[in-house]
DNA sequence: GGGCCGATTAGG
DNA sequence: CTAATCGGCCCG
């Protein structure tokens, strides 16, 4: 397990995304495996922020590939995304599940419920249980104390299917899961 | 300023 | 199936 590099980030965002399963992610006392991912793309995508957000926009000209990009869906939920940028095709990549690694009985507490397998399959609820807020919209986990981002030994097998809970470019195939785990949010 | 909508979730 | 709950966007 090696920390990400920059330049993971600085390349094409779909790919990334796919890169990305399989990678740990960790924050204030907790990890987790990454086993889903969606791409949107800064150009050209209907389902991204910057299709009509001006914010969004400015947020990927103004920060480095790999800075979070945290947001309040449904007036109550923060959702995780991690900038792509400098290669192929910016964009962000939404980290929308998690295999609990490391912290297992304080996401528990932060999330007040649930089996282990529950704890981190929505984009919601890993938020939650990782301690993920607004607050660190805009933080850069490669170079903030407190945060992991690294890169598994083998590649692991990855299943596509099309992005989901949208209702603008529902066709996009830019949706990945680890293949065969139970803790991705809805099993294709 | 008002109205509408959403990359979701928990509970009935 | 729906309520919850609020920032951003589009009007006007």
């Amino acid at each position: 397990m090696k920390p990400l590099a920059r330049s993971f980030f600085k390349r094409d965002a779909v790919l990334c995304a796919r890169e990305l399963i399989g990678c740990t992610l960790g924050h204030a006392g907790t990890s987790g495996v990454i086993v889903e991912t969606e791409a949107y793309a800064a150009e050209g995508d209907p389902a991204c922020h910057t299709w009509k957000r001006h914010g969004a926009r400015d947020f990927v000209s103004r920060n480095d590939p790999g800075t979070a990009y945290v947001y309040l869906n449904y007036g109550m939920h923060w959702l995780f995304n991690l900038l792509v940028k400098g290669g192929e095709r910016d964009g962000f990549v939404l980290i929308r599940a998690l295999e609990p690694l490391g912290g297992v009985d304080l996401m528990k507490e932060r999330r007040r419920r649930g089996e282990v397998e529950e704890l981190c399959n929505g984009p919601a609820k890993l938020t939650q249980a990782l301690g993920i807020t607004g607050d660190h919209h805009e933080v850069d986990p490669l170079s903030v104390r407190g945060w992991v981002l690294a890169k598994p030994a083998k590649t692991v097998a990855t299943i596509t299917s099309t992005r989901i809970g949208i209702s603008q470019a529902t066709d996009y195939p830019w949706r990945f899961l680890m293949k065969g785990n139970r803790c991705v949010s809805f099993p294709v």
